[in-house]
DNA sequence: CCACAGATGAGAATGATTCTCAAAATCAAC
DNA sequence: GTTGATTTTGAGAATCATTCTCATCTGTGG
């Protein structure tokens, strides 16, 4: 089964359980979703739906994110000062974290199973059970130059793309 | 040598660093921050400065919070959605990170040498240096009732202290 | 005491998000 | 396919935290 297929799946059951509704706009929001790749602003976001369907108001947007946030399909994440991002969970349901490089933006995931599991013993240690947790680390490169393609290493390769 | 002592000193050394000064707005609202516990919200801490020094406007405790970042005596935390608190550094300058209760709001700090360690092997996998993290745990009380002392678990113990 | 850079307060401006409400769309039942 | 109850939508207003503007005031070094 594809991703959009699970996904699709997980809303319609979210829809059903709570008697709402699968509308045009919830359907093309979807679409700029999944066709997008990972970590998308409410800004890009909003700027790729209208593409297609220039009408959906700012508000439905927020909406829909709310919604599908609710649903399980999509994770918030405040990887930055004020920006938050929006990315689909994986199929899997695997959990991941971010690595961000704070000065060209890129975001790297990581997912660390010795860390999962000295969280679940620091929460139980304070007679917690987890119900979600964030984690960024931020950072510069540490060998400027060396990377092959980030912005940060090689500033002035914007405007003249492999030529 | 005092915890108050060592951030007045650091202050003091970034104020001449960069030729600011030392005004009495800036000193009460690093007295509000020493005279409050662990994590305040900007609203607790303008509504704390208010109490000796009402005329002292919105806009200065922000400017001011935010020298303190600068000056490296005050962290921010993004603990909860929009909700941010801030945090007097410790002397010895140790990191820590947060563990929340979801439900009653309170705030547990950890520190965690295998995690730190973690990090930083992931970072330099990925070619960066860490400036910076951010690591929040949400949860929920595991055993409702047996808690001490958390609103969470006795919600009826607000309006009638130990009678 | 002076002068000048820096700081302040009041209120306006901003930016992201949420709310309001009348009109439109969905969907199950007929 | 029509109906009707219910949910959703779009537009703009409202909200909230934060930042900016600018005239006025203050701290500091001379």
């Amino acid at each position: 089964m594809s991703r959009t297929d699970t996904i699709q799946r997980q809303l319609q059951r979210h829809l059903n359980a709570r008697g709402l509704k699968r509308t045009r706009q919830r359907e093309r929001i979807l679409t700029a979703l999944l066709e997008l790749p990972g970590h998308v602003t409410m800004e890009q976001l909003a700027r790729h739906v209208a593409l297609e369907r220039p009408g959906i108001g700012q508000a439905t947007v927020y909406r829909t994110v709310k919604l599908f946030e609710d649903a399980g399909i999509l994770e918030r994440h405040a990887l930055q000062g004020a920006q938050v991002h929006y990315e689909l969970v994986t199929p899997q349901g695997e959990h991941h974290d971010h690595l961000v490089c704070v000065t060209c933006g890129r975001i790297f995931e990581f997912s660390d199973p010795v860390i999962e599991a000295r969280q679940e013993a620091l929460a139980a240690q304070h007679g917690l059970r987890i119900l979600s947790h964030s984690h960024v680390i931020r950072g510069e490169c540490a060998q400027p130059g060396r990377c092959e393609d980030c912005a940060c290493c090689h500033p002035d390769e914007g405007s003249k793309p492999s030529s």
